[in-house]
DNA sequence: TAACCTTGCACTATCGATTGTGCAAAGCAA
DNA sequence: TTGCTTTGCACAATCGATAGTGCAAGGTTA
């Protein structure tokens, strides 16, 4: 599948170009509110207030600080963050934890999450984990030591356990996607997201409602995890209701492996008598499986099937097949737990945020 | 298309449960190694060298370092890590600069700069700029204030900005994906893979050479943009050689946005004697575009084209039609980056890493 | 002109670590 | 016992900023 290109090896130097070389990196010595102090002949407090913004209360002359500012400027000087924040105990940092970057939904999270943070003259700082507890555990240990002023903790294995490192540090946070129960915590309406996903399924075709009687399947994602437990719940109370009944075999949710979906898309699909007439996929990496395995499957048992998936991909628009997908409102998500981490209460709860649907085409 | 799910409201509270509350935010007070010093009657020095592993060239007691580390741990003490980076000027953070985060590629990139750094003992810590240039600035200046120990630009759109940057400051970099002039560059072999990309769509069907002759167009992107140039160089030293012959309309790559590109597309079809037959798309991005165009052209039209992406996404599998990509060697990337980084040598240089061709199915 | 207020800044402690240096006690050889 | 070396640690300076406080010079008011 994946051809390795023939070139002269895997690796190839080129353009030696010495234009300007780095020469003498260890040398550089960078100028602080001492140095600034000597050239301007003011002292290093009068440095300090006139190029932090405090100067008007603390009463220095504005063509002092004028001056100041121009020779800082001509020296290039820049703040050293470390020693504000030491000094400070902050440091204008705004930091985000979440498992991984190459995924949709945590991607644009992370896009949000700076957009937001900057806006509030932070600088957003996002770490990935990789679902490790114990690497959450560790960044969230390093982020504090670094003293983030804020923490975002998105889909953690283990959120009270970051709490309660954010606590004894005293250390705002939320929790994102994931909720925990010793911090505030911004989630999806899962709920309410599959019961309208499940919706769409059922009124895109007509007279689907007897149609689908035990052959809408939800499929993908683990049954202990919150959020899949939430939307398994909403599709059952749908199908309960359309079908006027519903089967525990309904939900195949032992994992988010494309393998694995794959298979289990196979054994439905095995007996013609409950083969699936409705497939809604948990997750676009569990839909990656669903759709390696739809694609052996004859065009027209494919084209008549209702497909949905609960998560987002651009691309999934312009399958073989039309599906119905659930984006969530990352936007939405980001601003709640912005509110939440300012907001006084830092009492433990839970604000939902309404996902959207998005039709085929 | 995306329609709000209609719930009580954009935002529902629940679950407003009291179990450990966050009390007193504000009062927390981290133990120090003046603390600890107290406690264990020690020096701070003392404690210092016992917590941070020097204390065996300080001559100190293993069973004092022992003793020292046990009233640590029970504290919870934690290092100052803005303390020791203001004292030592490192920080033990590696720095990635990204354009965005939604990309297959930048996320993937991410991915592997963090496993990588994390071998390497490093904090990794990313950034995105969202393609502007004065946020790249503020971002690298912002970074470079934090004394990170090195910094991976990656696609930026002024890396030599940057390295002025760093290069005042002292700090070692990389540029990633999009070469400098100042500091030594990864990048992809955009040549080779675009001479493999066509020779793949050339081989696609027999009897191409002449079939598609004059009939072959590469889309999306920007001429003047490095890495599209390289790519339109090979794509036009193949087609040269298998066609014997190349027209300058064969290229049509003025931007990436998606809904130029459909438009674009659609002029292409309009005259069946050059309508193509086989087209390149530069970039998943500009391939959404053509991929909504195509999703109009009627469904023989699209089977016997010849499709090609420089880009890779894992759905783009599951299409109507087969695609052969091009996915880069992002951890060729990084680990080439980090050698680079590594090495005594900072002059400036190209390393070039070869991608790989992504067969469909 | 005395008493007081304002202006404009300098001095100095402080944040929490690291690190060069000094020095007493212990150990050892002569 | 003297003199020297090693062991084990304490002291104090330092990194670069911020912030509380003090104080002289110039203005104002009575």
């Amino acid at each position: 599948m994946a051809l390795k290109i023939p070139g002269k090896s895997g690796r190839t130097c080129a353009d030696g170009r010495h234009t300007e070389g780095s020469e003498q990196l260890e040398t550089v010595k960078k100028t602080t509110i001492y140095d600034l102090a000597q050239l301007s002949g003011a002292s290093p407090s009068t440095v300090s207030a006139a190029l932090n913004g405090t100067w008007r209360e603390r009463r220095i002359k504005e063509s002092t600080v004028r001056q100041i500012q121009s020779i800082a400027a001509r020296e290039g000087y820049r703040t050293n963050l470390q020693a504000r924040g030491l000094r400070q105990s902050r440091s204008g940092l705004a930091g985000l934890i979440m498992p991984m970057y190459d995924n949709r939904f945590f991607a644009s999270l992370a896009q949000s999450f700076e957009v937001e943070a900057r806006r509030r003259g932070l600088c957003p700082i996002t770490v990935s984990t990789h679902r490790d507890p114990e690497e959450e555990q560790r960044t969230a240990e390093t982020l504090i030591s670094y003293a983030v002023d804020s923490l975002f903790i998105a889909g953690a294995t283990d959120p009270d356990a970051i709490s309660r490192l954010c606590r004894d540090a005293g250390l705002r946070h939320v929790n994102v996607d994931l909720p925990g129960s010793l911090a505030p915590s911004v989630i999806s309406d899962n709920l309410a997201g599959a019961v309208a996903l499940t919706e769409a399924m059922f009124d895109a075709k007509p007279g689907a409602d007897a149609r689908l009687k035990g052959r809408i399947y939800f499929l993908g994602g683990r049954e202990k995890d919150f959020a899949t437990s939430e939307r398994i719940a909403g599709f059952r109370k749908v199908v309960t209701r359309r079908s006027g009944d519903f089967a525990s075999e309904q939900v195949v949710a032992t994992g988010y492996n494309p393998e694995t979906v794959a298979r289990q898309a196979q054994v439905l699909f095995q007996n013609p008598e409950t083969a699936p007439r409705a497939l809604l996929v948990n997750s676009t990496i569990a839909f990656e499986g669903g759709l390696s395995f739809l694609g052996s499957l004859p065009p027209e048992t494919v084209e008549s099937l209702v497909v949905g998936c609960y998560d987002y991909d651009p691309f999934v628009r312009y399958l073989r097949f039309p599906v119905v997908m659930v984006r969530q409102d990352v936007e939405g998500l980001i601003r709640e737990a912005f509110q939440l981490l300012t907001s006084e209460d830092t009492t433990p709860r839970i604000v939902k945020v309404n996902p959207a649907l998005i039709a085929p085409g």
